[in-house]
DNA sequence: CGCCTCCCCCAAAGCGCTTTGGATGGCGGG
DNA sequence: CCCGCCATCCAAAGCGCTTTGGGGGAGGCG
């Protein structure tokens, strides 16, 4: 069924019909409604193609994911974000077209999709420190918001956040103020600008509150479970263990965990930890008392917001760049406590 | 920079140059490569819209998630999947088109995915007993692809499947061949096929062995660590506890390994586990000697060839239906050991 | 009654590509 | 020398939609 036939069966003109699907006022009420019942009895719709050739607009949202960098992908934040902001889409008559490319093909892609025409506006996740995607997507001109912030100060471009500096400075006080002295860091990559950041919040803390930061207690790399057991457990075995660990996803707390009871100690009694939580929806940090302490930040409505951003700014170009910078919330729960020697001395 | 305007510039039609491009014989080498260089050096690419609209071919595949069901959309398997599909599809010049919807939306989307021409194939997630969706789409008339299957013997569509039941009924042998009488079932939601497929091997082994299953021991609910943790601390506070699990994902199973190890229980000496692991990237299930003993397979490998069978279905229409069913590997780790009972008698 | 507005509706152009159905010209064979 | 045949190239139609630029008829006004 295409709007010739339409057309044709209920004797108008391609025009008519057109507009009186798509709300033009030079068609009568009844007109339309004839038409909109019609169309509706016969499932008539516009062809997408056709529609987006002649409006010239694509009414589709590029995510590139490339593969190899695999902190990325196969990250299961990925499908959180991709929901919000897949959801975002489907109310507002986009479609999401994704492109799963090594690495190296990165530019290529960019730039295929531009000249394609395949999309009106790209979402540009998990920015590395300085990344050189930015310039690449001004100069070819297509809209677009990044997920998290490049470090360079440059503020030309769209971008939503949520404060990790500030988050990781807040966890690292907070075990500050339990009494630790030795607290251990297990970062993501800290060629990702999230990490980047992370780490700075946690020396800011540290530094403030006169505490030196030591070399053998941080530690970053790809955010698995098994990163994080590794990590605790060599730390764990130092003459000078860490009584508090921060780190920066739910996946390798798990881990530490691990360590931590592995090496015979308890949770939250001897060794505390506080996590980043991107609040996954199959990561529950438990129902009632949480398990970790956490500073929390939804990702499924960050990706929410990114796309309205995104579809704003489509829909009204030439307003300056947006900013959206969103606090974590901390929440308490089962895996913090006093410093031991700290708790020792409170009791004595 | 268009057709239009590539052809004017080497002061060629766009007929030929339209055809050098697509590669086809009645234009001469010489122009070809003329043709060729000049797209590059200007970086023309034909706009998809236009070109799908010219061929009927809207080289583009999709997937529908459906968002209420949580079962599906925020499950970490699912990037994985999409990771290898996407990858395939990319590498066949095909996009990925995603459409995140609530679930009330199913059919609706579906049946305007088909009306619109928006894709050439789609790929049917997580079937559901009895699944409607299946006679959907071939009344819908659009190629697609199950990953799974639906309960009933049907076989007329296309699906890719693991081995859920024989995966099954082997981890379960391997624990009654270590002793193991009293093994509890830590399962997905049951309405889903893989879940129902995966029971029913799990009984199977039981039943072979001339052990009673307990309905006791059975649960079934969202594979998250909080419900693996709960299951199986009510099911070890039993009087005839289990002495070993079998688990439906890796996640869960961290969970039952906290709620083991709360219990003041040995993960692998007291009780085993065994659990079903989809190979999902972030979760590596360590390395070197895997932390649980697992029956395995690729999730996106899987993508890849769902993905692979779909673009052949499409290309070669006609053919009868493909089926694939994949067996998963039985990898030993640490977190079995023979019953205890079995271990007492043993040693005595 | 005639004319001028609106109100509705329509024909046709155009979006950028592929593809059908020639047209042209050079070359070998008769 | 002419004819026919490839090898190349081209004009134009068509994919299904939106949108421009009217056009006819009904009703209001003088």
């Amino acid at each position: 069924m295409n709007l010739k036939e339409l057309a044709r069966q209920l004797g108008l003109s391609q025009t008519t019909v057109s507009r009186a699907l798509n709300g033009y006022p030079e068609v009568s009420e009844t007109t339309r409604r004839r038409v909109v019942d019609a169309a509706e009895r016969l499932n008539y719709q516009p062809n997408t193609r056709a529609r987006s050739l002649a409006t010239g607009r694509a009414m589709a949202i590029g995510h590139v994911i490339p593969l190899h960098a695999k902190h990325e992908m196969l990250n299961p934040i990925f499908a959180d974000f991709i929901a919000g902001a897949g959801e975002t889409y489907s109310r507002h008559g986009y479609d999401l077209l994704m492109s799963v490319i090594t690495d190296d093909e990165e530019t290529r892609t960019y730039r295929q999709l531009a000249a394609r025409q395949s999309v009106d506006g790209l979402i540009v996740h998990a920015p590395r420190n300085g990344d050189e995607r930015i310039a690449l997507l001004r100069q070819i001109g297509l809209p677009f918001v990044v997920h998290g912030r490049t470090s360079t100060e440059d503020d030309s471009y769209s971008w939503l956040d949520v404060n990790n500096r500030r988050a990781f400075q807040r966890a690292t006080e907070f075990l500050v103020d339990l009494g630790h002295r030795r607290i251990g860091l297990i970062n993501g990559f800290e060629t990702m600008d999230f990490a980047a950041r992370r780490r700075d919040g946690y020396l800011r803390a540290l530094r403030q509150r006169g505490i030196t930061p030591d070399p053998r207690l941080m530690r970053s790399d790809e955010m698995t479970e098994a990163y994080g057991y590794q990590a605790a457990t060599e730390m764990l075995a130092y003459d000078d263990p860490p009584t508090a660990f921060v780190v920066s996803s739910i996946i390798p707390a798990n881990g530490v965990r691990r360590a931590i009871e592995g090496a015979g100690l308890s949770v939250g009694v001897d060794v505390s930890i506080i996590t980043h939580d991107d609040d996954l929806s199959y990561f529950g940090n438990g129902t009632g008392v949480p398990l970790f302490t956490a500073v929390r930040s939804s990702v499924r409505e960050a990706g929410r917001r990114v796309a309205e951003i995104l579809l704003d700014i489509i829909r009204e170009p030439g307003q300056g760049p947006v900013h959206e910078l969103l606090e974590a919330d901390l929440t308490i729960g089962q895996s913090t406590g006093p410093a031991p020697a700290e708790a020792a001395r409170r009791q004595g």
